[in-house]
DNA sequence: CGTGTTTGTTATTTGGCGTAACACTTCTAA
DNA sequence: TTAGAAGTGTTACGCCAAATAACAAACACG
């Protein structure tokens, strides 16, 4: 058996000795894979070089992945995971009256993430692997809208407590806002909360489009030709200017 | 002989009819590579396939190319000059008096050529293709620049003809200008023209970023539950944000 | 027309993915 | 305690693509 769905029937017993096993062999799989993938700086890797670490012979990885395209949907899940994770961290450290502050910190990890993981920020926001074919509708989708969520929830929050200025951004004759509520309703609500106003979603994937791409590309190496503590001033003012245009409030000195 | 360096000696005679033919198939082989690259959408292919489309067999485009990185160097130095002849073209065609439109045209070329070619985007904007190792100071490096000029171009034409106002990014204390004109001033200036103000090329790092945050998510799917419509809206309604913050007037109707 | 170059071929090596068949260990139940 | 089932590993193998070697045909040019 090599579907990891299905632990014994709906319950959840305490993992035997067998099963606690499994799971840290196939956690050691993963942690290889990303080794690898680290070390050579693309999302290529070989079951090969991943049993040899491992000390183990190629075939017996196929016991806990059927193949490739499986162990890579596992590690996008989890990389998905950890972005979020990553984001969330260090944006609940700033208190809930700091929305500017908390997006701010939001960006800054979204951005170190990214550059400490090319590899794995490739995996999740960039062009498939070759020859990866992801699940129709699967768990990527599902871990893709959670890590997409930290972002949405510190709008909500900043929208509830009524710190959020209508953005500056230019909606003429409010095609917008009408395009948006028609046919995106569900998708522009968070998770277990009314609807944001649609020019707020509007800023926010302003936001994260800005985020987005300093972080890819200073993540390929595309900045690489300016020093870095001039990246990280520039960074941050464009930050501050993108979260003022989204209403945002400033973000307060710690 | 395959290093295509070297045509002769220095001088550029009239081709003759080998070298014509050599031309073509270079090219065909080129082609057919990008067509597979958008067929599968992936940077993978397989020279075996490019072999049989063309009706030849694997081992003859060794003839053409030492390997695999060989091929993948050409189709990256050609896609960085099509992505700067994609926004240079539109661009030029708006007046120069117009500055807040040729970033608009320039913008939605960016956009829309990583929309069209999310393979060869992936290519030079992406991370390298897995075994790919770029050769160092190469030819790949000066076509980047090459690219990255027209943008440059824009904002150092819109300084000369006194269209730039100072641009809303805050620099506290001026940290970023020091930054810039002490360690990478000559990145700074376009190519064969006087510097640009620090503050602008802050200012153009910020549109890019921004630009380049859209054009990335859009292609490679992660915009795909919004509707088009809703996309270019959003997308038209940021880049004239980003504008004007960067210093460049509204853009003038069309 | 003969010689050397270019461009193609087939045959072969190398190396990774994935499967098959088999061996050893561990858990479970009579 | 012990037989059998389930789980985990092995070696041997088939397949496919990259890249090289050795060879054959077409072409340019004296």
């Amino acid at each position: 058996m090599v579907d990891p769905t299905e632990p014994g029937d709906g319950q959840d017993r305490a993992p035997s000795r067998r099963e606690r096993a499994r799971a840290a062999t196939i956690d050691e799989i993963k942690r290889t894979a990303l080794g690898l993938m680290r070390e050579q700086g693309t999302t290529d890797f070989r079951f090969s070089d991943i049993a040899r670490l491992m000390g183990m012979t190629a075939p017996a990885l196929y016991r806990y992945f059927a193949d490739r395209d499986e162990l890579l949907t596992a590690l996008i899940v989890d990389a998905y995971d950890e972005l979020g994770n990553a984001v969330a961290g260090p944006r609940d450290e700033i208190p809930v009256d700091d929305p500017g502050g908390r997006f701010v910190a939001v960006a800054e990890s979204y951005r170190r993430w990214a550059r400490e993981e090319p590899g794995r920020f490739a995996l999740i926001l960039g062009l498939p692997v070759p020859g990866y074919h992801a699940p129709e509708e699967g768990p990527t989708t599902e871990a893709a809208q959670r890590a997409m969520a930290q972002l949405k929830a510190l709008f909500y929050e900043a929208a509830q407590a009524g710190m959020l200025r209508p953005p500056r951004l230019p909606d003429d004759g409010g095609v917008i806002g009408r395009l948006l509520t028609e046919h995106a309703e569900e998708k522009v609500s968070p998770i277990d909360g009314p609807p944001i106003p649609a020019e707020t979603f509007q800023a926010m994937l302003h936001c994260w489009a800005c985020v987005h791409g300093f972080a890819s590309l200073e993540a390929y190496g595309h900045l690489d030709w300016l020093p870095m503590e001039a990246r990280d001033a520039i960074f941050t003012s464009s930050m501050r200017l993108v979260a003022d245009a989204a209403g945002l409030p400033a973000p307060r000195p710690a």
